[in-house]
DNA sequence: CAGTGGTCTAGACCACATC
DNA sequence: ATGTGGTCTAGACCACTGG
C-alpha cells in the first residue's frame, strides 16, 4: 500500500494561486504581473520561490517574462512572429509569410453527440461553424472550419470576424474573453471532397492535409475544434522533436 | 554601436563542459553522471549553479534525473513509452501499441546534390537507404525511407539491423555510437505511387501522409534522413501545441 | 542508514530598461 | 538613479531510493 502522496511543493501552490488570478482575471492580457517581491510578499514566501511559479507559468506560456521590464501575462494580440505557436504551416521556401484570411460563411447549428463530448458539451447545444480560407502569396492553401460553443461566443457574427485585424485567437481575446492556451492536433491525409475542393481550388481527389484541432483554455476545458484542409504544394506542417 | 555581447552565465559555460562530456563519452547511454556537489567541486561552483546547468540539459532529453537514485544520461534503448517522443504515429482508438517493423531492403548509394547538403556531405559521398514498414495490429501502415551517411553507419547490413531487437535508434545508439538528439519534420499529403502503395496494401493515388524528417546529434550535425509515407486509415499524427 | 535529487530561504551582485 | 528580472552562493531541510 502507498502510504498518501499529498506533498505538494509550495511553490506548486503559488503557481496554482497565480494561474487562478490569472485566470479570473486580476491582470489582463498583456498587463504585467506584480513584481516578485511584491508578490512574495503577498503569498509570505521567500522571492525564490515565487520565481519558480513564475517560471512554470513563463514555460507553459501563460506569461512571459522581459528583463528589466517586468513579467506579463501573455496575450495573443501582440505576439507577431512568436503567434507560428499555433499557425504551424509554413511555406516550403521558408519564407515567414503571414497569410491573408478571407471567411466563407457562418453558421449556427446544434452540436451532436460527437462534438458534444469533445467541447463537454450536451447533444443539441448551440455552436457556431465559421469557415474561412487562408491565402498563402494569393494562393488559397488552407480551408479552416472552426466550431466553437455559441454559449462562450454570444454574438459572433461574420461582420465582427471581418472587421477584426489580427489573429483569429486575438479576436477571440479581446472580443469574447476567451484564451486559447494549447491545442492537441491530429493529422492525417484525405481526398478533397465536392465540398472543399473549389474554395481550394484543387481537383477533388488532390490529396490534402488534415488537421484536427482541439484547443483548451483554464482548466483543460476544451473550447474550439478546428479541422484545417491544407493543399501541401507550396507549403508543409512543420514540427519539431525535442 | 552595442557594446559588446559577449555575457554568459556560469550555468551556461558549466552546460556546455557536460555537453563536451557527454558527447566524448565519458559518460555512457544508460550511465549515471556524478552527484551534484562532486560536479560542484570539479568545475569549483556552487551545487546550485551545477544544478541549473543540469536541469537544462534534462530539458533537452539528454539526461534524465531521477530523484534518490541519481542524473543519467540518456539512452534510446530503454525508454520504454517515451520513445513515443521519436513515434508520432499513434492509433485512432488510443491503444499505445508499439508497431511491429519489417524490412525491405538495404541499399548502398551515392549522395545527390540535395541529400548531401541536408546531411553535410559532398555529392556523391556514400549513403545506406533502408527501407521498412511499420505493421499497427498486422496492418502495414508506415513505409519508412531512413538515409544515413555510410561513414557514420560501417557495416551496416540487412542481417544486423533484423537481429536488433528495440528500437532503430536504440540500434544506432548501441551498434554505431550515433546518438540521435533531436528532429526536425515536415509533413505533407501526397498520393500513394507505383513504388508505395504494394508495400502498404493500397490503390495508387490513397492520399498518404509524407513525413520528412531530419534527424540531429551533438553539435547541430544532422545524421538521418527520413521519409514516412503513412496510411493514415487507423492511425494519426500526433503533436501538442503547448 | 547514507546518498541522491528536490525544495526553500536569505542575501549579494549583475544585466537590462526606463526615467 | 531606480526597479525589474537573472545569476550565484551557502546552508538547511525534505522526499525518495537502496543497502
Amino acid at each position: 500500500m502507498k502510504p498518501a502522496p499529498t506533498f505538494r511543493p509550495l511553490y506548486a501552490q503559488v503557481r496554482a494561486m497565480l494561474t487562478r488570478a490569472l485566470e479570473t482575471g486580476e491582470w489582463g492580457p498583456g498587463e504585467p504581473i506584480p513584481s516578485e517581491p511584491a508578490l512574495a510578499s503577498r503569498y509570505g514566501v521567500s522571492q525564490g520561490t515565487v520565481r519558480k511559479a513564475i517560471q512554470a507559468l513563463a514555460s507553459d506560456n501563460l506569461v512571459v517574462r522581459r528583463q528589466g521590464k517586468g513579467t506579463f501575462v501573455a496575450t495573443h494580440t501582440e505576439e507577431k512572429a512568436s503567434n507560428f505557436r499555433f499557425l504551424r504551416i509554413v511555406r516550403d521556401d521558408g519564407k515567414p509569410e503571414y497569410p491573408r484570411s478571407r471567411l466563407i460563411d457562418l453558421r449556427r447549428v446544434r452540436a451532436s453527440a460527437d462534438v458534444a463530448r469533445m467541447l463537454a458539451l450536451r447533444s443539441g447545444d448551440a455552436l457556431y461553424v465559421l469557415r474561412r480560407v487562408l491565402d498563402y502569396g494569393g494562393i488559397p492553401a488552407v480551408l479552416d472550419e472552426i466550431t466553437l460553443p455559441a454559449a462562450l461566443f454570444r454574438g459572433l457574427t461574420l461582420d465582427r470576424c471581418a472587421s477584426y485585424t489580427g489573429s483569429m485567437y486575438g479576436f477571440f481575446e479581446t472580443q469574447f474573453g476567451v484564451r486559447m492556451l494549447r491545442a492537441d492536433e491530429r493529422l492525417r491525409a484525405v481526398a478533397a471532397d465536392a465540398r472543399s475542393a473549389p474554395l481550394l481550388r484543387v481537383a477533388i481527389g488532390t490529396p490534402l492535409l488534415a488537421v484536427d484541432r482541439v484547443t483548451y483554455t483554464f482548466g483543460d476545458r476544451s473550447v474550439e475544434l478546428r479541422r484545417g484542409l491544407c493543399v501541401t504544394r507550396h507549403e508543409h506542417y512543420w514540427n519539431a522533436l525535442t
